[in-house]
DNA sequence: ACAAAAGTGTTGAGAGTACACCCATGC
DNA sequence: GCATGGGTGTACTCTCAACACTTTTGT
C-alpha cells in the first residue's frame, strides 16, 4: 500500500452544483452533454481533478469555466465512490454546491456541452449519471444548512428587503412562514443592517439590509 | 474531458478513524508506520482505494484487516484534496469515521505497519501527513453529530446504564452534564427501553437499558 | 450503620408559534 | 381614494437550565 503505482487507480471528477432563485424558484445549473456517454442528457458541470490543483481549486475552476463566477462560497458536499457509477469505467466524484444570486451570473456553455440552462429544483430533467441523486442529496443539505447558518445570503445581493429574504427560505424550504416571527427571529441575530430604502414602487418603500460583514465570512475549519 | 487517460491521475485513499471510550477517555486508533514516508510517525489507519470496489467498501476493509470489526457506523467525513499533503505524489484522501465499543475489538497490525495502538483524543503523538487537521475535523464532527442524532451508542454495549450514557457524552463533549436534565431529555426521545438491572455492586443496582432496533438503523441517504 | 452510586421534581427564563391590523407610497 | 406590499406586538406554549435530597444495595 507504500507505492502509488501498486494498484489501477479510479479517476476523479469534481461536479459543481450552483444553485440560485429566479422566478421565485430554486434553479439548479445544469449542462447539456455533447459526448458519451449519456450524450444529449442533462448532467451536472464538473470535470476530471488535474493533478496539479486541489480538489477545492478544481471546482472553482469548473465553476468559472462554466459560470465566470469566481471566489463563490463553496462547500464539499459528499464523495460518491460506487464502482458502477460512469459506464466508462471506474470513476470517484467529489461534488460541491455553490450559492449565487443571479446577478453576480454570466452563463456560458463550454467546449464540451452544447447546452447550459437554470432548472426548477422541483422540476428536473432526466439526468445522466447518478445525478439525481446527487442533486436530492444536495437539497437536503441545503435545507440543512439553511438551519442553522446564514448562507441563505450567498442567494441574494448585497442590498435586500426582508420581503426578499424571507422568499429565499421559503422558495427552499417550499413552506410558508410567518412574517412577524420571522422577522423578528432574523433581527434578533443581529447579522444584518439597515443600509437604504426601495424606490420607484407603488406602494410603500421597503428597508433595504445587508449582512455585516463578519457574518459574510464563513467559517471554513478545513482549509489552509 | 472525456477520456479517463486524457490526464494525469492523481491516487486515492481512504483514511479511516476509530472511536472508542477506554478507561474514561475518547480514543482513537492509530498505526506506526513501518515505510517511508514518515516511517515511525504514527498515522491515520487507511490505505489505497482498489479500482473494483466501492469508497464504502474500502473503508470497510481498512477497518477490518486492522482490527477485525465489521459492518460497524461508519460515516465518510471529508475528503482533503489539497496538492501536497503527500510526499510521494498527488494524493486524494477520502476519511471516514467510525465508532466503537471496546468489547467488539481484536485489533491486530497490519503487514505495513509496526504498531497499533489507541491514543486520547486529548493527547495526541506527532502525526504524519495533514493526520492532526484531519482528527481535529472528526472530532468536531463526531460532537456535532451527538448534538442531533443517536450515534453515541455505538460506543457502548448492548447494555448500559444512564450513568454510562452520561458518561460518553461527557467524555465526548469534555463537560459535565446535569444528571436529571440529561435522564429527562434521553428519556423523553424514546429511543431506549429497560432491558435488566446490574448486579454485584456494593451500591443500589442501576436499570439497564438498550436502545430501540429501529434507532440502531442509522439513516444513510447515500446508500444504494 | 455507612459508603457508594442510583434515582427522582420543581421552578424560572427564553425561544418558538399563532395571530390581525395600520402605514406609506404611486397611480 | 384605492391598490399594493411594508411594517408592527402580544399572549401562550414548550423547551432548557439550575438546583439537592432520598433510595437501594454490599460490606
Amino acid at each position: 500500500m507504500d507505492k502509488l503505482t501498486d494498484y489501477k487507480q479510479p479517476s476523479v471528477t469534481v461536479d459543481v452544483m450552483i444553485f440560485t432563485i429566479i422566478n421565485s424558484d430554486l434553479k439548479v445549473l445544469l449542462v447539456k452533454r455533447k459526448i458519451p456517454p449519456f450524450e444529449g442528457k442533462w448532467a451536472i458541470p464538473g470535470g476530471f481533478a488535474r493533478i496539479d490543483e486541489s480538489l477545492e481549486d478544481a471546482a472553482q475552476r469548473e465553476l468559472s469555466e462554466e459560470t465566470n463566477v469566481k471566489n463563490i462560497y463553496l462547500e464539499q458536499l459528499y464523495t460518491f465512490g460506487e464502482v458502477n457509477r460512469d459506464p466508462r469505467g471506474r470513476v470517484i466524484t467529489v461534488a460541491y454546491f455553490a450559492l449565487a444570486n443571479l446577478r453576480d451570473m454570466q452563463i456560458k456553455a463550454s467546449s464540451d456541452v452544447s447546452e447550459v440552462k437554470w432548472f426548477s429544483m422541483y422540476k428536473l430533467p432526466e439526468l445522466g449519471f447518478d445525478h439525481a441523486k446527487i442533486l436530492a442529496y444536495a437539497l437536503q443539505r441545503l435545507r440543512y444548512k439553511l438551519e442553522y447558518s446564514t448562507v441563505c445570503f450567498q442567494l441574494l445581493p448585497k442590498k435586500f428587503t426582508l420581503t426578499d429574504l424571507q422568499a429565499a427560505y421559503e422558495i427552499i424550504f417550499n413552506k410558508k412562514q410567518d412574517k412577524r416571527n420571522f422577522r423578528k427571529k432574523i433581527l434578533s441575530l443581529g447579522i444584518i443592517s439597515e443600509s437604504g430604502r426601495t424606490e420607484g414602487k407603488a406602494h410603500r418603500p421597503a428597508k433595504l439590509y445587508s449582512f455585516t460583514r463578519k457574518h459574510m465570512i464563513m467559517e471554513n475549519f478545513i482549509k489552509g
